[in-house]
RNA sequence: GGUGGCGUAGCCAAGCGGUCUAAGGCGGCGGUUUGCAAAACCGCUAUUCCGGGGUUCGAAUCCCCGCGCCACCUCCA
């Protein structure tokens, strides 16, 4: 199995550590909004791959965070008149929905809240070993000694220099260096806080990752991954705050997921240009937003528009079709499978495999048929249709009548109301097919 | 301004030195089929990979110069 490394910029060759497990971390969401489709993008790459990783004989252990607490759920939840916690659960909440839908792996999903005693001794220890300092009831970190023992930008490929160059600082006084970063913030009025050696307050972003990441997977970690957008400042510094807490390697592979584009520019909460996952799980099928998000290499942007759900769901259509009536037993086609799982080993090229796939269906056999079957529910895909429904069986049924009495006109209306709402009717020999699409 | 990355058919998207007169999906066109359709099946749909040079026996793939776009350097998956 090869994987691209952001740490080196290289493809490596990749397996466990220690006891055939995967330990992975995937910086989660912070639950101050919806999750969108970008939010998806990155949880469905990975759910993807940990079920290939299993696939190919591994265990995998991974933790997938929930930030809780921050300035934008503070602000948030005063702005609805709320309290931040309720704030917080709703999106949690929210998004543990569009995850069991999305037929995600459960995965351990702790919160940064809960874990204000682990985040206060990693700060402490990273005090003691001479990389942070108090200073007016917050605590920062120094860059520029970690920098000097350790190394930092090695994630971001920046130097000092650089990331002082388009810096806007913020102006805080306490800070002995601009490029210092927050571990610890000092408690402000009307804010949450927890208590602490340098007084009240609460985590600054960063450290929650840190400290979560190590108490439930231990170092180093095999996997660290999340979007493209984490590398800086996120990323980068969650390696400075482990290594200079433990002097150890904090993780060996790096994996960043590209971003979601509309209309060639990044979907993001700032630009309002996003899609709510829970609303296009209204109209689509979870398979059909599966294919979309793994119809692009992982690492690539990959341009999103409503209308491609309807492709998608096309394509994962006539795939679920193709093997609807494959026999369960049987031999599979291993020369086959063998191809697919050489492109998902080779940095997991999903479209390459998609490719494969689908050009398996131009000459299928029962074993290929098979195969396609069993790497697409691999990937996780569900393949069937959703629960028969009674409002639907009825139009079917008045149809049907409608057609024996040659009432073409009211057979054609039922048929065209369907397909508006993605319902494609088929007369095939001895009955009515229904076949629904997205 | 600095640092990465990208530009492949109508759209999306693989390929990254020879098997490429370039995979796959969606769409489109023609045919078989049908009450008409749809689905399915068959055939067609980039002699060419942003433009211009170069390296090489050979380039979409490597190098140089343009042009265009994006991301990160600020919260963001």
């Amino acid at each position: 199995m090869y994987l691209y490394n952001t740490l080196t910029g290289k493809k490596e060759e990749f397996a466990p550590l220690r006891d055939n497990t995967v330990r992975a971390y995937v910086c989660g969401m912070t639950v101050q909004d919806s999750p969108h489709v970008g939010h998806m993008r990155v949880f469905t790459v990975f759910d993807a791959l940990f079920r290939f990783f299993k696939a190919l004989g591994w265990e995998v252990r991974a933790v997938q965070n929930f930030t809780d607490i921050d300035d934008k759920i503070i602000t948030r939840a005063r702005e609805e008149g709320i309290d931040w916690r309720f704030l917080a659960d709703r999106y949690e909440m929210e998004y543990r929905e569009v995850a069991r839908r999305m037929n995600f792996l459960p995965l351990m999903h702790p919160r940064a809240t809960q874990h204000i005693q682990e985040i206060v001794e990693m700060i402490e220890a990273i005090i003691e070993r001479g990389y942070a300092y108090e200073s007016g009831g917050n605590v920062w970190f120094s860059v520029r000694k970690f920098a000097e023992d350790y190394g930092y930008g090695k994630l971001a490929r920046m130097s000092l220099d650089e990331m002082l160059a388009g810096a806007r600082v913020e102006p805080d006084p306490t800070k002995r260096d601009p490029l210092d970063f927050a571990l610890w913030k000092a408690h402000k009025e009307g804010e949450p806080y927890w208590y602490s050696p340098w007084g009240k307050g609460r985590p600054g972003w960063h450290i929650e990752c840190s400290a979560m990441s190590s108490k439930h997977l231990g170092l180093p970690l095999d996997i660290h991954g999340g979007g493209r957008d984490l590398i800086f400042p996120h990323h980068e510094d969650e390696i400075a705050q482990t290594e200079a807490a433990t002097g150890q390697t904090f993780a060996r592979f790096w994996m960043h997921v590209g971003l979601l584009t509309f209309r060639g520019e990044k979907m993001s909460k700032s630009l309002k240009n996003y899609f709510v996952a829970r609303e296009i799980l209204e109209d689509y099928s979870p398979d059909t937003l599966r294919h979309l998000l793994l119809s692009a290499h992982y690492r690539s942007d990959l341009e999103f528009y409503p209308e491609k759900l309807d492709e998608h769901a096309r394509a994962v259509a006539r795939l679920r079709d193709a093997i609807a009536g494959v026999e369960e037993d049987g031999e599979e086609d291993e020369g086959l499978k063998e191809e697919i799982y050489g492109a998902l080993k080779d940095d997991f090229n999903t479209p390459e495999a998609f490719g494969l796939i689908f050009s398996a269906l131009d000459n299928p056999t029962p074993a290929k048929l098979r195969t396609v079957k069993g790497v697409m529910e691999m990937l996780g895909f569900r393949l069937s249709e959703e629960e028969e429904d009674d409002t639907l069986q009825r139009l079917v049924k008045l149809r049907e009548e409608a057609r024996r009495e040659k009432n073409y006109d009211l057979a054609d209306r039922i048929r065209d109301i369907l397909k508006m709402v993605g319902v494609e009717l088929m007369d095939v020999p001895g009955g009515t097919k229904v076949r629904k699409v997205r």
